[in-house]
DNA sequence: GTCTATAACCGGATAGAC
DNA sequence: GTCTATCCGGTTATAGAC
């Protein structure tokens, strides 16, 4: 590997790991630079600014989140019997090794930065054409009788919150239930259970 | 409506605004003075820092958070194909009308603050407690067979999920489907539809 | 390419007049 | 109680030596 391209890949990484952290406002350039082993000025040298910066991550962060979704759109259009916890596990699944990914999303939509809004839209724009994939699938899915008569816009929705949730209020959750929280391999694997118990019972004909 | 009280007030409000706008470390105590149609100085009058102004805001908030549950842990233990559609519409009309709460809340939760973190704590140590009876209730609605055997703290979390999700993903969402976001009387409606229709088939025995 | 030193600015907080 | 002017620490960003 290149060394040029390990340094700025070492300040990327720790200029993530702050980010994260700390919000964009609350980052400083002083400590992804310490965090990289780097100095303030080297961070200048391979980024433009700190919003350049943040930019790049952001947007990987998006392109983590879009790829994510891909297996989901991908998926055969077997039997939703199947399909549901398959899509569960999967999405559980990377959200349990990637928190961190819900984590710097989450914080920063609401911002109003201008750099975050276009972000947002650029990807989001292609982004709201490939769920239609996976809506039609739904939607031929309840056309054959093989689920209920439900809005695929919305069960795709109640996927993604089911998921998300014990993610996006973790640490309100944490502090309210700390029992709970204490064995996370455990706590994942309740959660991937009634997530799709409650799916399989809803969307099933009786 | 004594006048001392009342720049206090108009201050609090302003400073709200600001701080569900640009987070904690975005706000500036300028901006929070003009929106307030105050001074600087004046702020620190009636506040002793902008740490102290944003823990006054930040508990009233969580204050509201936990208010908005009240209804759910008094709700009488009736029939759950009553009880399910009464608490989802609860929820949601609370979450239209003061979005801004679970905004600030999800922003600040993360950030490692420890301003927020003490809040968290002090205020969720006691919610957790709250939260008993309503796990009681489900759990005697699993006994006596009114809906069917599942986890009552997921299904608490289930609930609060679906609830919760366009809220906390709406820039995201708005992005993504503009032209469901357009009408958000309608998107409400299609969304409580949409999670009563899930709970009720999820929960009710076959 | 890497580092030190520093410019330039900004924002929270306060002194002190009225 | 209210306001203006200002302090002071901290932060982004860069100049310039090596």
């Amino acid at each position: 590997m290149n060394e040029r391209e390990n340094i700025r890949e070492k300040i990327k990484q720790a200029a993530a790991e702050i980010f994260i952290a700390r919000g964009f406002d609350g980052a400083r350039m002083q400590e992804i630079a310490d965090r990289a082993g780097a100095n303030k000025a080297m961070i200048y040298y391979y980024f433009d600014s700190k919003e350049a910066l943040f930019n790049a991550i952001f947007s990987e962060a998006f392109a983590n989140l879009v790829q994510m979704f891909t297996p989901v759109f991908a998926a055969e259009a077997v039997d939703p019997q199947e399909l549901v916890p398959h899509l569960v596990h999967l999405h559980l699944d990377f959200l349990g090794k990637h928190p961190e990914v819900p984590r710097l999303i989450l914080r920063e939509i609401h911002s109003g930065n201008p750099v975050v809004e276009k972000l947002i839209h650029s990807h989001f724009k292609r982004f709201g054409h490939q769920v239609q994939g996976f809506r039609d699938k739904l939607a031929e899915a309840v056309a054959a009788g093989r689920i209920r008569p439900v809005d695929p816009l919305q069960t795709m929705w109640n996927l993604v919150a089911l998921n998300l949730f014990i993610f996006a209020l973790q640490p309100l959750l944490a502090a309210a239930f700390p029992e709970v929280f204490k064995d996370s391999e455990q706590l994942l694997a309740r959660r991937e259970e009634a997530i799709t118990d409650l799916l399989l019972y809803g969307l099933l004909p009786r």
